[in-house]
DNA sequence: ATGCATGAGCA
DNA sequence: GCTCATGCATA
């Protein structure tokens, strides 16, 4: 979301891409500011990008505090036994904590990583005495495609006279630039 | 921390 | 064939 395209060729966008239009807004701030703050918010609704933020920062101190990795993180929510949730990548944590997700998934990872939090600052008082060891499995690995700067700003440069190039005028740039289309497709779609 | 990729769901 | 959430691999 929020497609600033970096004119600068070696900014990165760490763009802290809260914000985002959702249709979703209901209690409209009032002008005439008195007591007409949300105290009374909906149950579930604590959508408000300067919370998530704060969050997001309280939760990375804390969980430095505990000596826990993003990763341990990630894996630990397992063990959290909450309905429809499993694990979460070390990539996914670091997200959440950079606020580099969308809004709507910072808005649904929230309650999950607060749960793990709570939890887990309650379980270092009280320790357990239990411990297991896990052997890994090695796998097969997947190949990085890596795209060369040259390529890439030719593609920065495409991308900034249409975002949405077809599928021929994505194979023509594929050609071009001797990328498979595919790459090329993911590429833009990332982009966006 | 971030680049490129996958897969589900939708149009 | 896109968006979205998410992840593997790597800088």
């Amino acid at each position: 979301e929020v497609g600033s395209t970096p004119s600068h060729p070696h900014s990165h966008m760490p763009a802290l891409n809260h914000m985002a239009h959702h249709p979703q807004s209901m209690n409209l701030p009032h002008p005439h500011g008195l007591a007409s703050h949300a105290v009374l918010a909906g149950p579930e609704t604590e959508t408000d990008p300067r919370e998530l933020e704060s969050f997001a920062e309280r939760f990375k101190q804390r969980r430095i505090k505990l000596g826990v990795t993003q990763a341990d993180v990630g894996s630990a929510l397992a063990n959290l036994k909450i309905p429809g949730v499993g694990c979460l990548s070390q990539s996914t944590i670091c997200r959440f904590e950079s606020l580099t997700l969308s809004h709507n998934n910072m808005v649904a990872l929230k309650p999950i990583l607060e749960a793990w939090l709570e939890e887990a600052e309650r379980a270092q008082m009280q320790p357990r005495p239990s411990s297991e060891k896990i052997a890994a499995i090695a796998e097969k690995k997947r190949k990085r495609t890596s795209i060369a700067a040259p390529e890439k700003r030719s593609l920065e440069a495409y991308f900034a006279v249409q975002p949405r190039p077809s599928s021929e005028k994505i194979a023509a740039i594929a050609e071009k630039l001797d990328l498979k289309k595919n790459v090329v497709r993911v590429w833009f779609c990332n982009q966006r």
